[in-house]
DNA sequence: TCGTTATGTTGTCTTCAGTATACATAAATG
DNA sequence: CATTTATGTATACTGAAGACAACATAACGA
């Protein structure tokens, strides 16, 4: 088998596309601070080819280099919010009375056959 | 992330914070699901070790990776909000009165030593 | 316009992310 | 409790992420 993931040599087309705009999104706020390329990937700790990367929105660069990019910009507040539990209505919605440590698949139900 | 750089192998506080707190949320979002660390590998498309991988917020998964989870969860919405230049206040004060599609360093004023 | 320089591009090399298998652990279920 | 099974841990392998160098291109400032 492959080693490569398919999500990531060839993500679906939604996050191609998250990855695109923020990836144009870095740019514009690297821009509007004035910095190079290289300033920023001074600040990350990482190449400029790294952010060169982000900013074209290759799906492969590593998370820690992308939120770096966002903290080094000072953008990282939203980031913080990602995926808040309070904000996510369909997973309360979902949510069964208990919350387990474990999922469960549906039970195999062992009387049949 | 290949030949190691500090921001993936020891990355800044708020960004080693950030990712950790991300990737509990990922794990409620995916519990209230009740899906199995494996049926959310499926939908990403990777293994189930990545999953476990984001989920305990290690630095070096791919950003493909870490949104696809998001995507897959139904919790990319906010993701879409991320950088977002109109909200970015400190960047729309920065920015000068054009945007340039370049940076350039402070001019290197030639008439001094 | 002209020189400067930020960014793109190409290519090589190294290291680790992602995968897979196997086993251990612990949490649900009945 | 006992059984089932979801998740953690360990090892090994492979391909691509990321670093670096050098050069090409194009945008900016003067």
């Amino acid at each position: 088998m492959p080693n490569r993931s398919a999500a990531v040599s060839a993500p679906p087309a939604a996050v191609a596309d998250a990855l695109l705009r923020l990836g144009r999104r870095i740019r514009v706020a690297r821009l509007r601070r004035n910095l190079r390329i290289e300033d920023l990937a001074a600040r990350v700790g990482v190449s400029r080819f790294t952010i060169a990367a982000i900013e074209s929105g290759k799906p492969g660069v590593s998370a820690a280099a992308t939120f770096g990019a966002l903290w080094a910009l000072g953008l990282d507040e939203q980031a913080k919010e990602l995926a808040d539990p309070d904000r996510d209505e369909e997973g309360k919605a979902l949510e069964s009375v208990r919350r387990p440590r474990r999922a469960r698949r549906r039970a195999a139900l062992s009387s049949d056959f």
